[in-house]
DNA sequence: TTGACATAAAACCAAATGGTTTCGTATTAT
DNA sequence: ATAATACGAAACCATTTGGTTTTATGTCAA
């Protein structure tokens, strides 16, 4: 049986700062965790956790390298958000939006 | 002084899924407190938290109508996240999506 | 005017969240 | 072999979150 009791999903993962800046950091390239906490005011286990977070929402994975562990962004993942967000795109003032409003409105 | 103290913002409002749900029925139609909360298991007042969270966040308006509050989407407010995909578009394999990123950020 | 309706506001609560510190275990360097 | 490095896991903690119930207020209908 897969691991079903998935408790972090995408929106969940994006909703906190900390971790969409380490969403940015990690598109730029690969890091260990040492190297991402160092960018952050807080310590090195509290972004662990955040990028446990990040993980199960497979937004990132890690691989071991040695004594360290490299985290890397998995940015199709957040193709689900853009799937989401494509719902809303008929409102955004294109003409579709204003037919559609009249429409509904008349 | 406009109110800084934005408690929600558009991240941390979609994270919800009772809320995602409450914006997709906004985006049917407008609609007062109590039939958005109808269509849920939980109490009007629950429901009503939500709101003002979305509000908040300004992915949702209310007028007062007689006795009731109508919402309505907002979906203006979704392009800040619509925005910050796109930094992650260049990511998804498709050399399109490259050159759109390069066009809209020269 | 009286009662039903629609909401607001506040107190309350359990669980989740975001952080900490502590301790244990590999791994690398000296 | 020893010490420093990089991490994992667990215990702990304060605050936030997402829900409830209760009470109060304004509005409409009979």
């Amino acid at each position: 049986m897969s691991s079903l009791a998935q408790k972090y999903d995408v929106f969940q993962a994006i909703a906190d700062p900390t971790r969409r800046e380490v969403l940015r950091l990690l598109a730029e390239k690969e890091l260990p965790i040492s190297e991402i906490s160092s960018h952050f005011p807080m310590s090195r286990t509290a972004i662990a956790k955040h990028l446990h977070i990040l993980s199960e929402a497979e937004l990132v994975c890690g691989k071991k390298v040695g004594r360290e562990k490299r985290y890397r962004l998995q940015p199709e993942s957040l193709k689900e958000l853009k799937d989401w967000l494509s719902y809303y795109e008929q409102f955004w003032n294109n003409k579709l939006s204003i037919l559609k409003y009249v429409v509904e409105n008349d």
